[in-house]
DNA sequence: GCTTGACTACCTATTAGTAGGTAGATATAG
DNA sequence: CTATATCTACCTACTAATAGGTAGTCAAGC
């Protein structure tokens, strides 16, 4: 209900098609909403009691389908994180020498579908954001599913961003690695600073930023 | 005593100098053990509990000190914003037409002072950068401190930009303002990943990334 | 008739916060 | 100089609310 709206807006990140076993009707129910609050507020601020209360159901009911509230959370970061991760279009496939300018490209506007509808979503920031500003008070499983997430997330851009150097397509200093950890981190600092200033134009600014250079205009 | 090496570690942020009324002994002590918490677990997973059994002394010791978790929020919030800012060089002092370049490379070394030791605070990021990712959960009050935290900073540092690219110092492509929000950002989002993946070697390779572009090397 | 998915009713621990008291320091008035 | 009052900084003991979680019940549907 008070947040009903972000519901539909993160609706799209939400299949489950990618988890071993796939979650019932009310249990993925109960993960969106999840993940929506936790979105917004923080893992700890989010509870049993206030998932009952935006479902209409009762916390024993949560519990029947996550026993517990780490259980539920390992859930939401696995499909979060399978769900990103398959969004990423594959540009080994084929060939390493038939990879055409345009396969870069393409991989990099994959990588930024999901990102760029942050910018209109009020008081939201990316989900491994939120969870990695609170690190130390997750569980370890937890914990390891968002590190690993980074890394991954960083070694991917970083393949991407060296082939389209190589293609002749992306400009940037310095390794792609590097360019990489500059792209990743810029891109969750802005998420969290646009929440916590309520400016979709910090978000614009700092993407144009990293486009321009990336696509090699406006340089001094 | 879990966290008395943060404690050491940050000791040289925490002087209360500059807060209207200074906090006696006890409270000072409160606040920098809640900070340095805080910064670590974020602000809902910390408890007046945590703090007592920190410091030796019962809860209700602590609510003496500060009524509510509310204005011990601010407190801290509020020192910690004008350390911060009173860190910063003032290069408006004197004449604009006697400012030396080098007085903008100053500026930003003071700016960048209190950031360059979080490389190796493990666990401990930005205490705004913490506390934006849990923005919805706080009350008005910090909110408010925190967001114009964020938007006063960019304006110091974009004014900074921008006489040292006049100057001949600074180089970087578009706006002051837009490049500022990058830097800002890139800083926020660095800590965060450094703290969650635990490698200070990211921390790096961003604040190479950026003083790269910043000072004009390495452009491609 | 067993599985599913919800329920009621509880439990224990922790949360922020309050009430009221006390030891010791300091100030003040007779 | 002493009796009284006030203040500081802590204490014990409590509260109401919420946290995550458990045990056992019950109805519907394949």
């Amino acid at each position: 209900m008070a947040n009903s709206h972000i519901s539909e807006q993160a609706s799209t990140a939400l299949s489950d098609k990618s988890l071993c076993c796939p979650l019932s009707d009310t249990a993925r129910k109960i993960a969106d909403t999840f993940q929506n609050l936790v979105m917004v507020r923080g893992f700890n601020a989010v509870s049993y009691g206030d998932l009952a209360k935006e479902l209409g159901i009762r916390t024993a009911s949560i519990h029947y389908h996550f026993p517990t509230k780490a259980e539920l959370g390992a859930t939401v970061l696995t499909r979060y994180r399978d769900n990103t991760m398959n969004a990423w279009q594959d540009i080994d496939a084929g060939d390493p020498e038939s990879n055409t300018p345009e396969i870069y490209k393409k991989a990099y506007e994959s990588f930024m579908a999901p990102i760029r509808p942050v910018r209109d979503m009020q008081g939201v920031s990316c989900l491994f954001g939120v969870l990695g500003a609170t690190y130390e008070t997750l569980c370890p499983n937890i914990q390891g599913i968002l590190a690993s997430f980074f890394v991954e997330q960083e070694v991917w851009l970083a393949r991407v961003f060296k082939g389209g150097r190589d293609a002749g397509v992306f400009h940037f200093p310095g390794t792609a690695t590097s360019f990489a950890k500059l792209y990743t981190s810029a891109l969750q600092g802005a998420m969290l600073i646009k929440k916590s200033t309520g400016k979709p134009e910090h978000f614009d600014a700092v993407i144009e930023q990293l486009e321009g250079m990336l696509f090699g205009v406006g340089r001094t």
